[in-house]
This record gives C-alpha cells, sequence and structure tokens, in this order.
DNA sequence: CCTGTGGATGCATACGTATGCACAGGCGCT
DNA sequence: AGCGCCTGTGCATACGTATGCATCCACAGG
C-alpha cells in the first residue's frame, strides 16, 4: 500500500487508466456512470493524484516562489499573508525561501527555478544581473516586491516613495519643524534610497539640511540606539523620519523612556509603513501607509501578465502612499478642502 | 529555447544523456575529463535540472507542507522564520499554506498531498480524523506545532501550558493577587484549554475562582475590547491572564489609554509567548516565554525520525516555558537560591 | 593471438499522468 | 441491408530524469 496511482484505481473500477484521468478531469466524453464509479472507487482506496507527473507533462507546476527577507519587521508578516492568500484563491501554491541575514537572493533562485516555479515575487532585495538573465532564460517572470531596481530588467511595484517622503517633509516643515534627522534601514535598499531623497529634496527646497543620519539596520533595537545617538546632540533634532515603522517605535521608546522627552512636544517622530502596532495607543505614530492590498494585486497581475511574454519590458509601477496623521509628530490633519 | 533539457546537454557534448545525468550527479565512473566537459556545456547553455522529473522518479520530493494560521499574531512570523531556516539548512523546501480566518486545515491538506510533501507541519489547528488517516494512508508524518490533540493519532510539540500557567498563578498568589480574570484566545485551541486549565488549578488550590472570563480572539483589538468589559466591574480584578501576548498588550493599553488605571499598581497583566514587542518600554510585558527554537528543532525532529515510520506512536512533546519576569504583573523576581 | 578484466559509456526502461489516435459498438439514414 | 456517424473507451506515447544492464574498448596475462 505504498503509492496509490490512477492504475490502481483503473483496475479497481474495471477501465484502463486513461480512462480514470478523464474521469477525473471531468472529461464529457466519459459516461456518467462510468464516471461515478471511477470517482467513488477512487474515494475508497484513498487514492491522491501526484501533482507532481501533472505538472511534469503539461509544464504548469501552479507553483510561485516567494522569497522573503526580514520576517521579524512586522511589515513583511502582513505582505506575506497577503500574498499566500491572493496565490491561494487563484489556485497557485506557494514555494517560500527566506534569505537569512547577510544572505543573498542568488543564493536561493537556482532552487527555485529547479522546481519550475511559474513566477517568482522578491520582496527582500535586488537580484543581481546574472540571475536576472537566468531567469529571463527560463521564462520565468520575476516582480520585485517594494523595491526598485535600476540596472536590470525586472519588473518591480512599489510604494511611490520619493514623492511620499517629500510630501511628509513638506508638512513637517509647514509646521516649523526645522532641524532633521534620519533614521535609515540599509543603505542598498531602495527604500532607504529613494525615501532618503525625497526628504532631502524637499528640505532643500527650503533651504534646509539634514542634521543627522543614523542607520538602524530596519529593527526595534537598531531604531532605539540610533535615536540615542541623535538626540545627544546639543542642538538635537526636531524632527526625525524614520525608514520604517519598526524603527520608529524603537526611537519614540528611546526618546520618551531613556531620555526623558514628549513627543511630539519636543521632537517629532515619524515613520513608513503604517504596521499594526503603529495605531496603538501607545504610539500613535504618523506614518506613511503603504497600500499593501494594491501593490499585491498588481504584483500579481505583472506576474501572469500574458503579454508580458512577448514585449519583455521591465515595468515599474509605483503607487501612492497615504499619509497617516496621529499624534506622534506636530502634523496639523489636512483640510478637508484640500 | 524553451526547455533546456539534460538530452540537449547531451547533444551539445556529444554524450547521452544517462552520462550527463551521472556526471551532474557526481558519479565516480564518469571519467573526470567528460566530466568536466559536461559540467561546463551545462553551464555555458544554461541548463537547470527539473526538480519535478527527478522528484517523480526517486518518490523524493523533497518538500516539506508548512501550514500556519494567524500570522498576524507576532509569535507566528518568528515561527515560521525559525521553521524555514531549519528546513533550508536541511536542504529541504518549504510550501506553504495559510488557513484564513474561520477555514479549515482539511481544506489545504489535500493540496499537500497532491505535491508529494514528505511531511506536514501545522500551527494552525488540530485536524479532523478524517484528514489524519489520509495522511497516515499516504505515509505523510504530521506534526502539529503549539497544538495538542487527544483524539488523533498524530504526533505534536508543544510547551507544558499547563504547568507554565499554573506556576505562574501561583507566583501572582504569593504576591496577594486575588481577583484573577482570563483573557482567551478561541475556545477550541489547545493552547487556550491548558492554559486556562492550568489557572484554574492554581486558583482551586487556593479557594480562589475566576471573577472574569473574556475573549480576545488572539488580537490587540480583541484584547482591548476584552479587558474594558472585565475592568468595569466594580471590583475589577486585580490580575488579568492574557492566553497570548497581543491580547495582553490591547488589555494593557486598554487599562492605561481608556481607563486611566496604573499597571502593576492598580492591575496585574501577564501573558504568553513572549513576542518582541513584549519587551520593549512601552510594554514590560510579564509573560511565558515559549522556548520556539527548541520546539521547533523536536518538531523536525519527530517529522524524520525513520523510526516512526515503523511504530507509529502519537508522541506529544511537551517543552518547559520560561516565566519572564517585567514590570507590567507584580512579581517578585525569583530568589537565586529556588 | 586469444581471452579475461575492468573502466567508461550508451541503451532501455521506469516514475504517474494526460492526450492524440484508433477502435468498438450502437443507431439512424438512405 | 449497408453505410456513416457518434459516443465511449483503450492503446500508445510523451514529459525529464535516474539507473540496471549491456556494450565497447583497451590493455594485460596466458
Amino acid at each position: 500500500m505504498s503509492k496509490i496511482t490512477s492504475r490502481d484505481v483503473a483496475r479497481a473500477a474495471g477501465v484502463s487508466q486513461s480512462t480514470v484521468s478523464r474521469a477525473l478531469a471531468g472529461d464529457e466524453r466519459i459516461s456518467s456512470e462510468t464516471r461515478e464509479r471511477i470517482l467513488s472507487t477512487a474515494q475508497s482506496i484513498g487514492y491522491t493524484p501526484n501533482e507532481l507527473a501533472r505538472s511534469l507533462l503539461s509544464n504548469k507546476s501552479n507553483i510561485v516562489g516567494l522569497v522573503m527577507g526580514d520576517l521579524l519587521n512586522p511589515f513583511y508578516p502582513t505582505v506575506l499573508n497577503g500574498f499566500v492568500a491572493a496565490l491561494q484563491k487563484r489556485g497557485k501554491r506557494v514555494l517560500l525561501f527566506t534569505v537569512p541575514p547577510g544572505g543573498e537572493v542568488d543564493d536561493v533562485l537556482p532552487f527555485l527555478l529547479q522546481y519550475q516555479v511559474e513566477g517568482v515575487i522578491i520582496t527582500s532585495s535586488a537580484l543581481s544581473s546574472k540571475m536576472a538573465n537566468a531567469c529571463e532564460r527560463n521564462k520565468t517572470p520575476v516582480v520585485l516586491f517594494n523595491r526598485a531596481t535600476y540596472k536590470e530588467a525586472v519588473c518591480s511595484v512599489c510604494c511611490a516613495n520619493v514623492q511620499a517622503s517629500f510630501d511628509l517633509t513638506e508638512r513637517l516643515i509647514e509646521a516649523e519643524h526645522d532641524r532633521f534627522a534620519i533614521i535609515g534601514g540599509r543603505a542598498d535598499t531602495s527604500t532607504h534610497i529613494e525615501r532618503k531623497q525625497g526628504l532631502e529634496e524637499a528640505l532643500a527646497r527650503h533651504g534646509l539640511a539634514l542634521v543627522g543620519d543614523e542607520m538602524g539596520d530596519n529593527t526595534y533595537e537598531g531604531g532605539f540606539a540610533a535615536a540615542l545617538r541623535l538626540l545627544r546632540f546639543r542642538r538635537r533634532p526636531n524632527a526625525i523620519v524614520c525608514v520604517s515603522d519598526v524603527m520608529a517605535m524603537g526611537a519614540l521608546d528611546a526618546a520618551r523612556f531613556e531620555l526623558g522627552l514628549r513627543v511630539p512636544q519636543d521632537l517629532s517622530i515619524v515613520g513608513f509603513d503604517d504596521i499594526p502596532s503603529a495605531s496603538w495607543p501607545s504610539y500613535q505614530l504618523t506614518t506613511v501607509r503603504q497600500p499593501i492590498d494594491a501593490m499585491i494585486e498588481r504584483s500579481l497581475a505583472l506576474l501572469f501578465d500574458p503579454e508580458r511574454k512577448t514585449k519583455r519590458k521591465a515595468i515599474t509601477e509605483r503607487l501612492p502612499g497615504e499619509l497617516i496623521v496621529r499624534s506622534s509628530a506636530l502634523i496639523a490633519a489636512k483640510h478637508p478642502a484640500e
């Protein structure tokens, strides 16, 4: 009783293997009584179709590869959850890979390709041109999520980071902040680069410049430590822009509990992502919400878009972020007129 | 240039397909010069072995199924991360499924079995006896993580919940708490049942009984709302035991921000899991830490244990939890003597 | 020179399923 | 009655890889 195959069902039902296959596929040509008989015998002897064999023959694995980086940043579980749910709804299976800190996407991609995945979604970081080519050669579409790439010809979906960051900064300047500091994530990520760029552009427009620039590694502890470094200045910043919410929460706690500062009276702290805990009363974090669901939808649309197979254009979609005003920063809520 | 197979490599290198297969497998019998030639041609024409075909033939898919429930409870991303990392290290691939709220594990298991997974890890909930039998028939080992089952013959790994909850309660009683309430998760989960049981046993031992019993659905919002219901009593509880940390954090914020109570002076709040945010200064949650890494290690050991294939015993392993004392509850730190 | 030996490679087949084609039987039409 | 057609089923093959067995060649020993 090792493996029960369609041949076993065929033997038990007194038909051929091909008839079993057709009956299970709902082929019209099989008479309904035969179909019934086959289905019930399949049920009774506990037959489970071998999807691997099916995939081998049809050349369609129904599997999508998902490469995640840091699952400990609360933004990504939400993303992961969304992707898995959306893919399951579309009848796709998810092969999940994790890139450990310090690891490279390139290390896991070969494994994905071996499983004949129909597409790959990468949320961890960009990928090398070598691997981009390997995917191209296999005709395996790739979509970068929350990451942009400038060199490689790969599709990506992200938030309009520069714009969102620019607008956020404008609002902070409007509210009379004039000493800005940034707590960055990792220097090699597009989110970091773009959000910093928007911030600096807005500052420059008003003749301002950053008074502090620290890295927080996209962790709570990193944000906490970075904030301590920033706030020990004699003339400390009065606005800290954090490239992600986890770091902003660390910074907030460092300011309040370690240095006894009041937020937002003594300084404003803002983040990006709008993770669930940003709305908790302990934090009330002003932040830029990423439109996760829409981004996921667009990612899958790009991934499965049939016309991408012909014109292999590297499309980058940028969805607008939404400023969520809470009480961690001195920003007036937008007038309804605007 | 659709699919590059080992035959293409064979043709390009002027050998047979079987020689290619053997060369790539590192077969000793292939002369090293032939091997070199094959490897380099494979490289140059961009050959990727088809793992599906390989799996079909060897009857070993190298895939492990992972069924997750609520990824929005921060405990589970940590678990997921740990499992994926551990499995990748063992050379296994992870096929991830999600059970949407209100869904059943039974709905996704058939898909897993179709992909010939070598084992299934379930963190969402127990599974029906029908599905347990189906897995047994397929000789597919199953391990429940953080869930126990009493009826079915399935292995499981959890924390020693009753014991941990009992000890925690004893410590709270020692510290003169006498009006206990519980905020539960979902009534049908073993974690809820067992933690409540330990709590009630300890209370009974001191002639006490619960003064409040609410459900919080293992969400922050649920914990928040449940705490409001509990704390509007005239004689409100002075200790709230929450079955998971997320709910405890909700309860804490409800007490502080909504009702103006002081924690732990006015009441103690404790949780379970020790999620990362439990240690943040805003919360400082006293909680029972689950030994996640050890639990994962034991789960995989059970899953791949060769002798389980002969004696099909349903082993339930219970690892001790560790009480982490912080400032959300009035508990003296254990004397070093003890 | 013939045979035996061993090393290197090719041939054929199997894994479990889907599908084009052939085939059998029944029925209606001329 | 004979012909064609339709319906329902079986036969054979293909997917890409791994592997038992046969084969071939070279070389050594008799």
